[in-house]
DNA sequence: AATAATTATCGTAAATTTGCGATGAACTAT
DNA sequence: ATAGTTCATCGCAAATTTACGATAATTATT
């Protein structure tokens, strides 16, 4: 960061975007989501059961992709159950769609180059 | 990272799908692909015009987004015009539509949870 | 009440990211 | 040659991320 804390102010969509973004950026959270997404839900403990790290670990990379929105859980005494959360999800799916197209995007090696 | 320095081995989809993330996981970096979509093509100067942040600090970015391979530049002195990487772009694209498709995702509150 | 099971949080250490100014490298133009 | 332009890299400081073990918190079962 800054040598002092000093606010940025970026356009908003990219915002949401870079925050999906970082929640997606580390392989075993990518892991969790396709676990997520295959399972319908599932439980900490079967993510430990399946996923090379310690349990506390597994449970930060939870937390990091609950605060993102990608994911929400719902306590199933004394276990949690973890889902997608389908609504932002969507949002996701959306943005990066858009982010992604190509409609007129030229190409380099156009002639104004 | 871990205590001391000892590799864990993942997906190498998630491993790809997560490493083209981080490259969006910061809003600058959001927007300079925005500007080289819409433009087409452009340069380190014109960037440091637009974006509030210094030379040195986008230089970093822009190092950033070409390690990930989603861009590339192309010398023409004294400038460097950047540009999508096509070829990985679309690669990047095709992950992220695979992820984010919902075909047979199952929604949180079917009957089996 | 005591125990077991499951998940979250704390404390710590190492690594990485972010940002800046200063400086360097490469090339142009004078 | 000198000066100017453009971009990259270095060195630093602050912030954040990543990982672990230990421990706390919650709830069920005995």
């Amino acid at each position: 960061m800054k040598r002092t804390k000093e606010n940025i102010v970026y356009n908003e969509e990219a915002e949401q975007l870079a925050k999906f973004a970082k929640a997606l950026a580390h392989p075993i959270r990518i892991e969790i989501l396709k676990q997520l997404e295959s399972q319908s839900c599932c439980f900490t403990g079967d993510l430990v059961d399946v996923l090379p790290l310690a349990q506390s670990t597994i449970s930060q990379h939870l937390k990091e992709l609950k605060n993102a929105g990608l994911i929400q859980g719902e306590v199933n005494p004394p276990k949690i159950k973890y889902c997608v959360n389908q609504e932002n999800w969507a949002k996701a799916k959306k943005l990066f769609n858009n982010f992604f197209s190509t409609e007129n995007m030229p190409s380099c090696n156009d002639g104004e180059c």
